[in-house]
DNA sequence: TACGTGATCACG
DNA sequence: GTGATCACGTAA
């Protein structure tokens, strides 16, 4: 079952973020694509890790801007696609950005777009969008569409085996790099 | 550890 | 227009 809009447009992007952990996350494309979310990290326009810190709307990040439940896709280091889910109301500024997957759908097709070893995708947020064959495409696009979606198929974590730690990648963003905003299993 | 990589944004 | 910067990946 896909995951509803009420989900995605709560107001704690935290809660959202570790919810998501043992979601599906999927695409089609020739094929479907997906796998089990194992680490997100929060983001919102409050701190200054956050693309729409201080509520500045750019060309960019405009679409982290609109109601919960599409995708904010873009391109980081001017090569890899990043994918976040954007959370909360409209202008709420607020995204989940997804770290790792543990690939179970297409694992054929998700290894004939990476080249790489399967468990490879697991390890960061630059690979999967590559397995998934997620791009600028991709921005903007209702998670309950038929080209990207996220599936709650009902695996029950415990609480002891989410971590909660630093997120990674923000250094410039001084004292707010250390909110405890990363989520993995 | 270090560096390639090019889109993006704040400045004129 | 221009230059500094960057939510990464890879090799070593």
């Amino acid at each position: 079952m896909k995951l509803s809009r009420s989900f995605y447009r709560r107001s704690d992007v935290c809660e959202i973020a570790r919810e998501l952990l043992g979601k599906h996350l999927c695409t089609k494309l020739d094929g479907i694509t997906g796998g089990m979310i194992v680490e997100t990290e929060a983001y919102s326009w409050r701190e200054s890790g956050c693309h729409a810190f201080n509520n500045k709307k750019t060309a960019r990040n405009a679409m982290m801007f609109e109601s919960g439940g599409v995708a904010y896709v873009y391109k980081c280091y001017g090569i890899h696609h990043l994918i976040n889910v954007v959370t909360g109301k409209s202008e709420s500024g607020e995204a989940v950005l997804i770290r790792a997957i543990q690939p179970d759908t297409g694992t054929a097709l998700m290894q004939e777009r990476t080249g790489q070893p399967l468990k490879k995708i697991t390890a960061g947020p630059g690979k999967l969008t590559k397995a998934l064959g997620i791009d600028m495409r991709f921005n903007g696009a209702d998670l309950k569409g038929d080209l990207i979606w996220i599936e709650d198929k009902k695996v029950i974590l415990k609480s002891s085996q989410i971590i909660a730690s630093a997120r990674i990648g923000i250094e410039y963003a001084g004292a707010d790099a250390k909110l405890p905003w990363r989520f993995s299993i």
